[in-house]
DNA sequence: GGCGATTGGGAAAGCGCTTTCCAATACGGT
DNA sequence: ACCGTATTGGAAAGCGCTTTCCCAATCGCC
């Protein structure tokens, strides 16, 4: 069984009799009509031989392919894992094959996959997470997407509106600022901000528009600590912050993974949040919902945004770049509790 | 610039001012050798050409593609996204491009994802958590997959020894079992499991494992309540089993997200996880590591996991089925307190 | 009934690459 | 010098499909 090589539209063709521009037209159905009979005697044959059609060969008679790249920074991160998986629904609607690139958040690797995706002629290219102020990276990936634009590819970014594509811009500046704003509201009054390295775009927006609308609150800027963009980069910065004596009320995690290894570092601190100090998140991560306290942060419709950005990516190319913006919405839970 | 199309190697060659044969030889450098000077023209000229490869064309020539399938549940769940990014790492070494699909568990999807792997002439697949007990269903992906398999492709499998293919298999009957006794150890004598849909697989032998396990130690069966196997099933489960009134002093949740359901079932229910009752999961998901009271579960190396599975499927294939496996180790912590 | 207008099938030309198979040149040994 | 043997470049044959283009047959209409 493994010796009959796999059949051809030609066996098909030969074993219904009629040529191959019938077989393939009966196949598609699309451009010309082929007469019902005829039809379904390739139809017929092309079941008896377990025909399956070579989407690479099609690929290459066509000019165009039925594939999607998708790049993220860590596919295991769940920020990124719920926007691949709305994106991955959408693109199942469409017939598409999502390729799945995980960078890792290195710019070398960033650029093969992106060499990788237009050597497979993929239809379009949605980049996610690759958001660095580093300009020279940048610049290159520019360039890498320019070509494939120019080779008739489409390319949509998420969240970096720095690229010349469209994009998915998440309101991350407005997001953080509006929760600084709540937390003012509720009575706090010193803050800290825990936030990631300085050329991560998301990070320092997020650490702009929070220090942007406590200052316009209160008129203190609040301090901050930098540290890794991720659960443990959290706890190291809010241990710190500890040590050096909490002079906050209130801190913000630029991000909820952040928020929960800061969480945990208060704990072992025995510091009690909710009670002692007020923390908040961003992204409202589902598996997270259920820490305790609760975790207050904002709601990124993570799912929809990789809905999105496959639908922009995939829509009618237009003259100027489009930005469609998604915007957060404050969740407040337990751990800002109303300050008396 | 979007009017010249993209150089071909055809025009590279000219532009070089060798043939077509030459060309080709030395870009790939293998097979055979080119005179340095040659060689380094054509390189020369593809640079000036900006030109790409088309790995359509070069699948269609060497009747091989650089791309392996990965069939995943649900690429939002922790579980799954977590195996995806280790495989994802594998095959970034090996030059591989991953094409993730998302199945929803939707057995028609996953029949439809299988055939386009095939069309596409995806080097690999890799069938994760894909096991139902479901044979009509199973019976037809099997025949896919052989027929993939009949055609030169490769297949390996997670977790579902069902399937006629290499696969790696996950210990959860052990694991669980290994969880049981442990907690008999720890003290617990009446135990309740929540579980999955009977047709889960995973979710079967976990419970399974455990009953045993109990049922070795104190001579007694736990008590079980079936729900989905998410987060929110674990939620209800659980909700369900209190209001029954609690007989048990330990509860089993088959898999991390439900356990932290059950978890917040019990903090609105007033019960005191880690003093009340004790809670324990399976898989020892990262993000989850920081809920309170820490969570006793089954750790498993999810990440290893996905990587072993590229191995596996990208290996010498051999006559017998090969079968990996992977073990859990159990992780005490806080929701399962020695009982007093 | 005759004519142009449809209609539907088939031959064949690619799509861009790899890889035989040949030919030509260079090299070594005696 | 001469012949056999390596080398290395090129012509051309595919890989499996789509799609023009062409042609025969059928249709409709005055």
């Amino acid at each position: 069984m493994a010796g009959e090589r796999a059949a051809t539209l030609s066996d098909v063709a030969r074993e219904a009799g009629v040529s191959l521009a019938t077989a393939s037209r009966a196949l598609n159905g699309s451009d010309r009509v082929v007469r019902p009979e005829l039809q379904e005697r390739v139809l017929a044959a092309a079941t008896k031989l377990g025909y399956t059609p070579n989407a690479n060969a099609q690929a290459m008679a066509r000019g165009s392919t039925e594939t999607v790249g998708l790049l993220v920074k860590d596919i295991a991160d769940p920020y990124f894992s719920t926007i691949a998986g709305g994106l991955a629904d959408e693109a199942e609607k469409h017939g598409l094959l999502v390729m799945l690139c995980n960078t890792g958040g290195q710019a070398e690797r960033e650029q093969k996959f992106l060499a990788a995706l237009r050597r497979q002629r993929s239809r379009a290219i949605v980049l996610a997470g690759s958001d660095t102020t580093d300009m020279g990276h940048t610049r290159e990936v520019a360039d890498l997407l320019t070509s494939y634009l120019d080779g008739g590819g489409r390319a949509a970014a998420i969240s970096q509106p720095r690229l010349p594509v469209d994009t998915v811009v998440i309101d991350n500046h407005g997001g953080a600022k509006a929760l600084a704003e709540r937390l003012v509201g509720l009575g706090y009054r010193r803050a800290a901000v825990l936030t990631g390295p300085e050329d991560l775009l998301v990070s320092t927006e997020r650490h702009a528009g929070f220090a942007e609308g406590w200052l316009e609150a209160t008129g203190s800027k609040p301090a901050y600590v930098a540290d890794e963009f991720s659960r443990d980069g959290g706890h190291r910065a809010m241990s710190r912050l500890l040590e050096d004596g909490p002079e906050a009320d209130c801190v913000f995690a630029v991000n909820d993974l952040m928020a929960v290894g800061a969480l945990a570092a208060c704990r072992q601190a025995g510091v009690e949040v909710g009670k002692d100090l007020a923390v908040a998140g961003f992204d409202d991560i589902a598996t997270l919902r259920d820490v305790t306290p609760g975790l207050t942060t904002v709601r990124l419709p993570l799912a929809d945004i990789g809905r999105l950005a496959l639908e922009l990516v995939l829509g009618e190319p237009s003259a100027e770049l489009r930005k469609q913006s998604v915007h957060g919405e404050v969740v407040l839970r337990e751990s800002t509790p109303p300050r008396s």
